[in-house]
DNA sequence: ATCACTGTACTATTATACTATTACAGTAGA
DNA sequence: TCTACTGTAATAGTATAATAGTACAGTGAT
């Protein structure tokens, strides 16, 4: 499947799944109309529970994300990018403020960025869905 | 008091504070030798059980950071520096891949870390202890 | 109709984070 | 000594994340 959770993490298993659904959206690995996978199989992929699956795939219905269609299962709709991005940079803007905070240079932080962007470093993922 | 809990993260309390206290070390708001807030205090302030400061502190005398002294309270002993900093980097790293895979461009990223440097955008911090 | 898949719903249980409360023990100062 | 502060410890209760198991209902293909 793709993508991995992080169990050591204190972020929940089911925010995580959403997070990554929402990222592969963005990405355009999953586009409109795409079917996601059944509960039962990305809870079997993943390793966790059906209903953790199910609490993630709920809450990505509400947030208008996906919509279920009983007996085929679910599909995306869309998401609202520009919004979600803002979420993201917020996310980072705090991270960085600590690491100003423990007196990590500026210099530093813009190399991880390049490093990143600059092909290595980046996603691990499959293209199928 | 000199920092904020953010009790809508899925971060514990106990972490946060763990966090807060290792980063003002780092940025020298601390240093060795000096007491930090009683756990009664520090909890009446930031409106949480003192059993959740007293985790705080406690996971930080394991880790070698500060000293209890009965009857007197905690003392700051040290912090491998370094060590944390690449934690924090790390935790930069997967951010930063989630950001790049959501479709947010190199040059966004950068500007962020510039907004974070540039005076405002970091702490709100008291000088006194 | 049957089968195999979908989502949905419910109850029970465990682990963790946190609260609330009480108590005890060490230290410093009036 | 008394008082007021420190850390330490133990118990009980609540909320949430996650597990486990079961059951029911809709859809599509054979």
């Amino acid at each position: 499947m793709w993508f991995s959770i992080d169990f050591s993490s204190h972020t929940p298993v089911y925010v995580q799944i959403k997070d990554n659904i929402k990222a592969s959206i963005l990405s355009g690995k999953l586009k409109t109309g795409d079917y996601i996978p059944s509960i039962r199989n990305l809870a079997k992929d993943i390793g966790v529970n059906i209903n953790t699956v199910a609490r993630a795939y709920r809450e990505l219905e509400i947030d208008g994300v996906i919509r279920p269609q009983r007996g085929e299962g679910y599909v995306v709709v869309g998401v609202q990018s520009e919004q979600i991005r803002e979420e993201l940079k917020d996310e980072l803007l705090k991270l960085l403020r600590k690491c100003k905070a423990s007196g990590i240079k500026q210099n530093e932080l813009i190399e991880v960025v390049k490093k990143v962007y600059s092909g290595n470093g980046g996603e691990e993922f499959d293209t199928e869905s």
